[in-house]
DNA sequence: ATAAATAGGTTTATAATATAAACTGATTTA
DNA sequence: TAAATCAGTTTATATTATAAACCTATTTAT
């Protein structure tokens, strides 16, 4: 009847990181904390469990002098993300 | 960018809950374990918290000689049922 | 008639989780 | 050179989800 939720991705700040670097393919730690509205800690813990998951491959670099750290979907990411999708509409009316 | 997600719906076995009382409008305990296939502890108390949040009636009745406890979600429910279907959309892509 | 299962739940203990506060180390500005 | 600011990380705390244990009534087996 429901499929299941996989929990990582059923939280909802990791659910907007994901969210985000699915459309965008890259997106630095700075991005991340303004489009979702986070605090950094928030975000680093987030960014963390993605990666050790696989969804997410996590480059730390800098930009001129100014550490940076970016991020970008996995192919593992982008079909976790699309499996939550489908479970999702198990729960809701959609098609 | 991203809207809220009620949390007292982001929850998988509430979420299970709700979308089961939107489309049949009644449905008792026993009916709601089988469907979910959560344990009767779980559903006890994710019920007392909808419940709570007035998104569900609970009536305590009898079938019989035996205990039935119906749920029947409220307008209050569905509206919030609604919402947090249209702020999961823009964590989707889906228009 | 009585013991053992079963039904329909509720209460509680525990483990996992999300979140923000506090911290660190580098860089920029005053 | 002291104070802010930036880019994060670590940690502590509070909340949450979940199942185990429990309870009371009823049914079934002996």
């Amino acid at each position: 009847m429901f499929k299941e939720l996989n929990p990582l991705l059923h939280s909802e700040l990791r659910l907007g990181i994901m969210s985000i670097l699915i459309s965008v393919e890259e997106a630095d730690f700075v991005y991340l904390r303004e489009k979702t509205a986070a605090t950094a800690g928030n975000i680093s813990v987030q960014i963390e469990k993605l990666s050790e998951a696989g969804y997410i491959v996590v480059e730390r670099g800098f930009l001129g002098k100014r550490t940076r750290t970016v991020c970008k979907i996995t192919e593992k990411g982008v079909l976790a993300f699309e499996e939550y999708v489908e479970a999702l509409k198990s729960y809701l009316n959609v098609k």
